[in-house]
DNA sequence: CTATGAAGCGAAAACGATTTCGACACGAGA
DNA sequence: TCTCGTGTCGAAATCGTTTTCGCTTCATAG
């Protein structure tokens, strides 16, 4: 004797107009065998019965789910807290919206029972996922890479999949040419992690230093890490004890530059009275500080817009859609932490 | 002529094991009525055949997802790549997942279909939603949380559901009964927009001032809004050039108060040598630019952690869990911004 | 020896949609 | 008149699970 469970069918559509749930299920999908009169009929009564589809059961017929994962971990807690990678989230997020797909979180267990990344995209059904700022060598993104599901890398190349990136060589050549502009010439480089961002940028500072004449000093380029500002003061120490210190030195992000800037200041150097600094992202923050960062920006929310799409894209396409390198440039945010010499 | 389709099914394991689906359900669901033995080979040959619920299926036959749907609205451009959202997102993600839950967004269109808040969450079939930094006068917002569906709100309070805040009214008690500690007596307070986040603020603000004695002065109290600089740069600049101007500003959040510190140095006041200065939020970065911030910080991560345990828990007991309120308390983080005078 | 009950398992009906295939009616061409 | 195509629609199978209920056994109590 149990009534409408509250939430409206298919069937209670089907009843109510005097049709077979075929002919519902094909109005409301728009198939062309059904009259004009009849359809919108339908779909006026779905309207007002405030009708929405059952996910679950069109997921277990149809086997999609419009829905894709991502999966950004956060290294070093830095996470989703890091403003370049929320910014891509939330920009991916509302265009996969306005696309017809949700988005969900995609982690390494669930219900404290341990599953590989791609196991728990098949739990989920998702049609595809986003990959970002992870470990990219992990065996479980491998995996999830080579599985043939639908996947965008962001910021990483795997030969299989589409991915987006920032344009790091361009970005880096634009920068480091901007610094030369300036009068600089004895230029440091804190990069991060030896991945595939960071080749692209050491890459793109080399050919700016050639194709200026300058030739580069190994004392110059140091290993530090993204996003983080201890590592980053240590280097900074270094490169300003050097004999012969550089006059400005490249932070691998904003976000180590800040890091770097509390040590100068430690040290009783001024920026860029007596050395000069530069970032790399763009983040808001980074203008609202003294002295203005001038740094490369990055440009997250396009980036974000990008990787869904195209994701989309792949998914809906999968035969036909081959895997490509989109690259989106950003430019240089002048600030005052340069000085002209 | 078609093959298994890659997926791996309960009824490959019956087949496999001689017994029947129901029996596999049923072991792999640990009922009481199968022989610990049976069970045992199923649940092993489960594994081996990497078998995966799922979740379609099972959602369409018991009507729940175990997912969770979170509205977190970026008013302002600032949403998720504000630290303190970002910070709880992340925790409560973690949790979720912990108890089981995976998480996806909710937004008010699918597909360039505009669909109410509610609707979208029936249409994925959370099992509830989280819901923070959102205009909680919305229409939209009302619906859901009447809706009957499990809601926990962060931040503000509705009485029909469960919320988890920062305790503010404590956080601007112990900030001001610190500022009072430092010798200061005219002290401005910038504040976020009139939300019930605000009024606890000020309640707390001028408990403070009354147990010490203080006479609030209604000329130090300004409007401004949460996460916007320019706003606080105008109210900054107001205050300071008040006939009488206060000998410490506090501002709503952290952000607020890059804002504010810009306007300070235009003015070419010093802090804490002029004016002095705190905040509110302790966001990371906060610590990292110069004078550190003396500022209240929130704890991001708990909230979040609390807000899915609640939530979960509020899901599993739908029918026992009565509305609470649960604050959860952060700490001062003493920088270097405010004088003692 | 029979009645009883528990233990272990399976048949089958859902859940709400999609989709194939056939049924039916009707107008037109032969 | 008969056939045939076309335009509309419905029956039914199906997706993978959960869950109820009944059917066997078989041991034990009577």
């Amino acid at each position: 004797m149990e009534k409408r469970k509250g939430t409206v069918t298919i069937k209670d559509i089907s009843r109510k107009c005097g049709v077979s749930v075929s002919t519902v299920s094909k109005a409301l999908n728009h198939y062309g065998d059904i009259a004009p009169e009849t359809a919108e009929l339908i779909r006026q009564t779905a309207r007002e019965m405030h009708y929405v589809p059952n996910t679950a059961a069109r997921q277990l017929k149809t086997n999609t789910s419009h829905n894709i994962g991502v999966l950004f971990v956060d290294e070093m807690n830095s996470g989703l807290a890091h403003e370049y990678f929320s910014g891509i989230l939330d920009a991916a997020r509302a265009e996969a919206e306005r696309l017809g797909y949700d988005i969900t979180f995609i982690g390494k267990n669930i219900g404290g029972k341990p599953m590989t990344y791609l196991e728990h995209c098949q739990y989920r059904k998702v049609d595809g996922v986003l990959i970002a700022n992870v470990d990219f060598s992990d065996p479980g993104i491998i995996e999830l890479v080579t599985s043939g599901l639908p996947v965008i890398t962001i910021d990483y190349a795997f030969d299989s999949t589409s991915c987006v990136m920032s344009d790091n060589m361009e970005g880096a050549y634009a920068l480091t040419s901007y610094l030369i502009g300036r009068g600089h010439r004895k230029i440091a480089f804190i990069h991060g992690e030896r991945t595939s961002v960071t080749n692209k940028r050491l890459v793109g500072f080399n050919r700016a230093l050639k194709d200026h004449g300058i030739v580069p000093d190994d004392r110059y380029i140091v290993q530090g890490r993204f996003h983080d500002p201890q590592k980053s003061r240590e280097a900074t120490r270094y490169l300003m004890e050097l004999p012969d210190p550089p006059t400005v030195i490249m932070y691998p992000d904003d976000f180590s530059y800040i890091g770097g800037m509390t040590e100068l200041e430690k040290m009783g150097l001024s920026v860029p009275g007596d050395v000069s600094t530069a970032g790399y992202d763009g983040i808001p923050i980074s203008q609202f500080i003294r002295p203005r960062l001038t740094t490369y920006h990055q440009d997250a929310a396009q980036i974000g817009r990008v990787s869904a799409a195209k994701l989309v894209e792949t998914i809906e396409n999968k035969k036909t859609c081959i895997p490509e390198e989109i690259s989106v440039s950003g430019h240089i945010l002048e600030g005052t932490s340069v000085a002209e010499i």
